[in-house]
DNA sequence: TTACAAATGAAAATCAGTTTCATTTATATT
DNA sequence: AATATAAATGAAACTGATTTTCATTTGTAA
């Protein structure tokens, strides 16, 4: 039994095969979650599993603070692995539209600055640096 | 005529009624503006204006840089306006909503370096950090 | 086994936002 | 003031993600 099941289980949540092959996709996932993609991947697999039964179990996760939604400003939501400690962000190009991670960002001082100024708590940043990659420097738009 | 009705008039917007009715809401809003709230109030006193009209005013609005999008992460778009034309982030309080402006964020060692190292022309960034203000930190939700 | 609360999924509902398109209108031009 | 016309409008239909409803199924503890 995966560890998240374990989890799942131990918190009296009930392990149907549904759940199981959601958490199975959830674990293996490196990249952002969208309820979109992880119905296309699971759903392949295992037809029998259904739209809102993600739904359901992604809100389970992020009620045990196993995956956390980020606020990407798009429609979709969007959840990553909590457990995973490589926080990091993108680098757009907005020619190809090509990403590549980065993780240092060195926020930390800036945001020790700004509660201490502000009083805020800080819990989250969230950066996008956009650019063109070297393929679409020289080109058109 | 508002500063905001002289600006769209300047770039060659036509000045309708509805536009000004808009206008006027959005130049009196203290807080930060979701179209849900600039439409009830709005059609309020001028039941004539459409929602859709509300939308297309306040792309207007963003196209020209008047006001600009803050990710509270709920499903409604969420605009402020933009007092000032220098370059700032937002600090939003996941609580109320309350948005503080801040310039400084140093990310230009950090440009510099992703360019080096991924051949990358940056063009700008997005930062965007969230907490809570100190009225939401001790409470509820 | 059995009992039953929990879980499921098809379909309908919601909700913010967008698109379509026939009609109206602000504004520049006579 | 009258006219021409591109821009603007709004009702209604649409979209796409998410949520709700509800009849049916199913883990799991007893």
């Amino acid at each position: 039994m995966s560890k998240l099941a374990a989890i799942l289980r131990q918190q009296g949540y009930k392990l149907t095969p549904q759940r199981r092959a959601i958490l199975g996709v959830v674990a293996l996932s490196q990249e952002h979650l969208s309820p979109a993609a992880i119905y296309t991947e699971v759903h392949r697999k295992h037809p029998e599993v259904g739209r809102v039964t993600v739904y359901r179990t992604l809100e389970i996760l992020v009620r045990l603070g196993l995956i956390c939604e980020v606020h990407t400003g798009g429609k979709e939501h969007n959840f990553i692995l909590r457990a995973r400690e490589d926080h990091h962000h993108h680098l757009v190009c907005s020619g190809c539209g090509r990403v590549v991670d980065f993780a240092s960002c060195h926020l930390e001082r800036l945001e020790r600055k700004l509660s201490r100024e502000t009083g805020f708590t800080i819990d989250e940043h969230m950066l996008e640096i956009h650019g063109r990659c070297p393929q679409c420097t020289g080109g058109e738009k």
